[in-house]
DNA sequence: AGCACGCCGACT
DNA sequence: GTCGGCGTGCTC
């Protein structure tokens, strides 16, 4: 019976991004499936591309000609029903193309590609004044090797290669071929075993080496490696298995990174609270229904333990289990807990991790021997068989969310997730997004609630240290004197202080340093940037770069009319240097996206502050998310208000959840702790309200504040962003794009109610040789909003290489 | 995007 | 006459 295939490319453009058939000839009839991986002619010149199925049929396309598929290209690896609607989802939900999602959940080592391979055709040369030297001898290289790949071309011929092939392939003179390519290599651990004999025959003639060596086999198996460092040859260990006196065992090896971490398995007990908490997510997931769940605990409640304890219930149900971390939080420490209490079960994945280690993570899932991934937001497509609950820990952390293609929130791909396997999905944090809590006071989550911090933890005490009146005396040093005096007193005594300081304080935002207000957009009630002109430093103006809106620097504050206005911004390294006359001997860790570079250099910084090797870790975000430092009583905050003023409508949200995260910090030690809180803006609703550890009062006011200005979760955003080489062609592609969309709105999507805002330049115009414009648009997300998107995408992919690049992201992470 | 088809100028 | 320029249009 006739096959026939629906097949989406992986390869293709978003506007190529549709539906395909194609015939199955015999010989792969039975192996192709839905799901499946092939590789597939496509255009006219019938070139190879990858391709997915997602349908078979035994009627024959409507369509006119159809081709027939080529090859499977990965037997092993296909996608199950379950990823394939993922895959759909994703197309719908981030606008993204097949390809983008399918990379998204199957890591690249272990899907096949293409490579490229060039061959001599029959044709004759013809007119030698057509091709220069080099040409001619590319010519009689490929006819000489009969086939070559670019990079082995590359490296022999060099520069203009490229140039050459084309010309050469125009004339007909080469054939380019693109063929399957295999995955990525297993890894295997070779190792070599004496195979029993019969002590009365007699022995082949050996040579002296070839009988230490078989004397060392006999005592018992030796890896390939071990052998090879001992000085045996692999002439002898071959002769050995010629002549049936040992064999060779391949046996594969996962590549895991994290095999060996260690740990001790923490016993715990959980309080009342806990155990009222974790009974009933227990007794939630045991009804087969998918559920949602936001456990909202304060800081130090113990939320790991409830977490942890819903885990192991899911595992002795049978059930697979994902935990999501923050990019940040994936430190050795936290693996650590889970490699020590679910061993070899566990997988980690992380962006960091190598393309082998990655692909046998994935392997392990897939076959089943791991069932608790651990991971940072792409864990979150991880194959886990018979999925049964999804932690998200710290579920307000915006590294949650991607910004690249596919631009997905990990919170929505596990909601789908969780509705398609009937699993739960557990959301943990003691800030929580304001969407999350919305939707737990509506009803939509079951919201789960820890008041109580657990034995030990006490809330520091907190000092708000006002700067405005060292401000009005001149002392414009980061350190104010409370800090300096609490920081001199802690040193002193032997014991570890963090000093926070939100790097985004670089933004040259306007605030005042009388009454701490800062410049905000009359529309957007987001902080105003300011920018310089170009050539010019002090000529400069202020931008909303939410809506675009430009106004000139005001002389005096629009609050309080004072002359006291100042651009915000000093730095981690400004502050470094001041600690360094202040604390004389004492050691200062600066930590920050400058001197971490590499995953391993933030976690040796951690570790040497944890061991005590310095006095202070000073540093942004980064300090908040470390872990627990007993010695650490003192945490100061320097300029509290100045992720208030972040030229983003979640400015408020951030602050407050960084604040308390940070005192929270100071909380975890036995002793007693202290934050220093210093602000220009002591009676801001939102730093009083950190301090309190009040998130309920603060998301009353904050959600009120949303209502009343129409953000999120009121509305959506949609970032749309064009870039361009050239200026010219970019400010043309911007009023093009606005007319578009503008008569879109007004014409077919006119049902579509929206706000729109731009084209404005970015808030870095000019990167990586592009300038950039965008337009950011207020709606409601649904079907038909989102086809608006998308006709614009199709539109702005359609018309070539020279055409500027659109982008759009839905809710995006940052503004 | 790629690649064909197609219709014009510069060369053997 | 042919080669090769790149404008236009399609891709199961």
């Amino acid at each position: 019976m006739q096959e026939y295939v629906t097949v989406r490319l992986l390869d293709a453009p978003f506007f190529l991004d549709r539906d395909y058939d194609y015939s199955v000839p015999e010989e792969l009839s039975g192996a192709v499936h839905t799901g499946s991986f092939v590789t597939v002619p496509f255009g006219g010149g019938n070139r190879r591309h990858m391709g997915v199925v997602v349908g078979v049929r035994e009627q024959a396309p409507a369509t006119a000609a159809v081709k027939p598929v080529l090859s499977v290209s990965t037997p092993r690896i296909s996608l199950s029903e379950e990823m394939l609607g993922l895959v759909c989802f994703l197309r719908e939900q981030t606008l993204c193309t097949t390809g983008d999602a399918v990379h998204a959940m199957i890591p690249s080592g272990a899907l096949s590609g293409l490579a490229e391979r060039y061959y001599r055709t029959e044709r004759a040369v013809g007119d030698v004044r057509r091709f220069d030297t080099v040409e001619l001898l590319l010519l009689e290289h490929l006819e000489h090797v009969g086939g070559a790949g670019l990079s082995a071309l590359k490296g022999r011929f060099g520069n203009g290669l490229e140039e050459r092939l084309a010309h050469l392939v125009r004339a007909k003179l080469v054939r380019r071929e693109l063929c399957p390519k295999d995955a990525m290599a297993e890894k295997q651990e070779v190792c070599f075993v004496a195979l029993a004999r019969d002590p009365q025959a007699k022995l082949p003639r050996l040579g002296e080496k070839q009988r230490q060596l078989l004397a060392l086999l006999e005592t018992g198996e030796q890896s390939e490696r071990d052998l090879r460092a001992r000085g045996f040859t692999k002439a002898q260990t071959d002769a050995l298995c010629r002549h049936g006196l040992a064999q060779r065992r391949a046996t594969r090896v996962w590549r895991n990174p994290y095999a060996s971490a260690v740990g001790e398995a923490v016993p715990f007990a959980l309080n009342d609270e806990q155990q009222a908490a974790f009974a009933e997510i227990d007794r939630l997931s045991g009804d087969g229904e998918a559920h949602a769940i936001l456990l909202h605990g304060v800081t130090g409640s113990g939320k790991t333990c409830v977490m942890l304890s819903a885990i192991d219930a899911m595992l002795a149900r049978g059930r697979g289990v994902i935990v999501l971390l923050p990019e940040i939080a994936l430190t050795p420490q936290s693996v650590a807990i889970f490699c020590a209490r679910y061993g070899e079960r566990v997988a980690v994945m992380h962006s960091a991790l190598g393309a082998g280690e990655r692909m046998d993570a994935y392997h392990r899932i897939l076959s089943g021997e791991a069932t608790v991934v651990v991971g940072t937001r792409s864990a979150v497509f991880a194959p886990v068989k018979d999925l049964g609950l999804i932690v998200m820990d710290e579920e307000h952390e915006h590294t949650y969310k991607s910004d690249m293609n596919p631009k997905y929130h990990a919170r929505d791909v596990a909601r789908w997730r969780c509705a398609y396997n009937k699993a739960t999905l557990l959301l943990c944090s003691a800030t929580p997004s304001l969407e999350s809590y919305k939707r737990a006071t509506e009803g939509r989550y079951t919201l789960l609630t820890l008041k109580k911090r657990h034995a030990g933890a006490v809330l520091p005490e907190v000092t708000v240290a006002d700067m405005r009146p060292e401000a009005a005396e001149g002392n414009l040093s980061p350190l104010g004197k409370t800090l300096t005096e609490a920081l001199l007193q802690n040193t002193g005594e032997g014991n570890q202080s963090i000093l926070f300081l939100n790097r985004r304080g670089y933004n040259h935002a306007v605030s005042c340093r009388l009454c701490g207000g800062a410049v905000t957009c009359p529309s957007c009630s987001v902080s105003l940037t300011y920018h310089t002109k170009p050539h010019s430093f002090q000529e400069g103006y202020l931008v909303c770069h939410f809506c675009g809106r430009r106004q000139p620097l005001p002389k005096v504050c629009p609050t309080c009319g004072s002359e006291h206005l100042a651009r915000i911004g000093y730095g981690t390294q400004r502050v470094e240097q001041e600690l360094g006359t202040l604390l004389g001997d004492k050691t200062v860790l600066r930590m920050d996206t400058d001197t971490t570079g590499t995953r391993a250099s933030y976690e040796e910084l951690l570790g040497a502050f944890r061991r005590h090797e310095a006095d202070v870790l000073l540093g942004t975000q980064m300090v908040t998310k470390g872990h627990d430092f007993p010695d650490v009583t003192l945490v100061g905050v320097l300029m509290a208000d100045a992720s208030l003023y972040l030229d983003d409508y979640r400015a408020a949200e951030r602050t407050f959840s960084m604040l308390t995260q940070v005192i929270g910090r100071a909380g975890r030690a036995q002793k007693k702790g202290r934050a220093v809180i210093q602000t220009c803006n002591p009676d801001h609703d939102v730093i009083k309200l950190a301090c309190a550890q009040d998130y309920t009062s603060f998301y009353d006011r904050e959600i009120a504040l949303r209502r009343l200005l129409v953000f999120p979760p009121f509305c959506d955003i949609v970032l749309m962003t064009l870039s361009h080489k050239n200026e010219q062609e970019l400010l043309r592609a911007a009023k093009t794009l606005s007319e578009r969309f503008a008569a879109l709105c007004a014409g077919e999507y006119a049902d579509v109610r929206v706000v729109a805002f731009g084209p404005f330049e970015a808030p870095i115009y000019r990167a990586e040789g592009r300038y950039r414009m965008r337009m950011v648009v207020k709606c409601v997300l649904n079907r038909r909003s989102r086809a608006l998107f998308g006709e614009l995408l199709a539109l702005f992919g359609r018309q070539g290489a020279g055409t500027p690049l659109l982008s759009v992201d839905f809710n995006p992470s940052s503004l």
